[in-house]
DNA sequence: GTCTATATTTCGATAGAC
DNA sequence: GTCTATCGAAATATAGAC
């Protein structure tokens, strides 16, 4: 099951959430995923192939813990989920760091690279459309609109904190809180308008 | 006046928005400049040195922009003043788009380089400490930690969208609406909690 | 499909003349 | 202070054997 591309873009979440997509070599890379560099250019065309379907790995990755619960476990409220399916992308665990750390070099790389745009673009709407949907199971008169606006502040304030995380410049615990906060901030303000 | 490292310098701000950090070869910047690549040796160092100096550089210009006001014109009230402060980061002119993009590829780049980060964490710093100071006008009854706190999620949503804006999946003109109604939202939760 | 070895390119950095 | 010329070190990519 785990073919030898999974593993080489396992391998490559590694090494970006460590050193970066600027960081990313392609001989590091081979002796991170216990292969030979010859072979990765063999699945992967050039770097930028590896770059691409890393994007994408990372994607479904994320959507994965983002979305699956133990099914022993408490369904849910909506308001929980959402805070879930927030928080969860601010946690001091190897995968998560490996994925939001990833995640902000792809969106930083992305800048300069159209090729990476488009799927980003798509992964973004997809996430924004989930975190929407939740904000109107706890909201469900703000009109969709609303709603849509209120999804893009949070998964934008969300990306910032993170990278402002990453970048050392503000703890976990804190970045938690003023996430927290804003949820609650945003769902006020969707109560009356 | 314009000496050789601030054309340099200038220069640099236009390939870091042009390709990024990682994008930045000396030898293009020398072109950029109309100087030699020795010569930017001689003046930075080496390539970090660039980068430190530029991350320098493009702060004092941003700080301008964002503080300087035609004197002829009429005070800004603390609201007007705020929105503006915020607002002025989210243009597609020349220069902020140069400014934010390379803001944006500095935070990156800070994830992976501890040089980087120090002078970041301050800027950022001075920065969120404005925008509080702002909020504290317009709403004078609020206690400095939810001021603190609220100016926190403004700059990091800003830096949020503004990397949206930039990487292509968000217009400029929704990236503006948002940062408004999120003023609006923030300073609502500030009046009443 | 996978590896080893190597060709090729790119790029940061320096030496030395002016 | 500035330029020209060049070195040497990565790093990407390919060739060819297995």
């Amino acid at each position: 099951m785990a073919s030898r591309s999974t593993q080489i873009l396992e391998a490559a979440a590694r090494v970006i959430a460590r050193r970066g997509v600027r960081g990313l070599r392609v001989e590091e890379l081979a002796a991170e995923a216990g292969v030979s560099t010859g072979l990765i250019y063999y699945h992967f065309k050039d770097r930028t192939g590896i770059l691409r379907h890393t994007l994408e790995f990372i994607n479904d990755r994320a959507e994965r813990y983002t979305t699956e619960r133990d099914p022993e476990a408490e369904p849910l409220t909506a308001r929980e989920e959402l805070d879930e399916v927030l928080l969860l992308e601010l946690q001091d665990t190897p995968e998560v760091r490996e994925n939001s750390s990833a995640w902000g070099e792809l969106r930083a790389s992305a800048v300069f690279d159209p090729i990476l745009r488009e799927d980003l673009a798509r992964a973004t709407l997809v996430w924004v459309q989930e975190v929407a949907a939740l904000l109107g199971q706890v909201q469900p008169m703000a009109p969709a609109a609303t709603l849509a606006a209120a999804a893009e502040r949070l998964t934008a304030l969300l990306e910032g904190l993170s990278m402002r995380w990453l970048s050392g410049g503000l703890a976990i615990e804190h970045a938690r809180a003023l996430l927290r906060e804003a949820v609650e901030v945003e769902l006020t303000a969707l109560r009356k308008p």
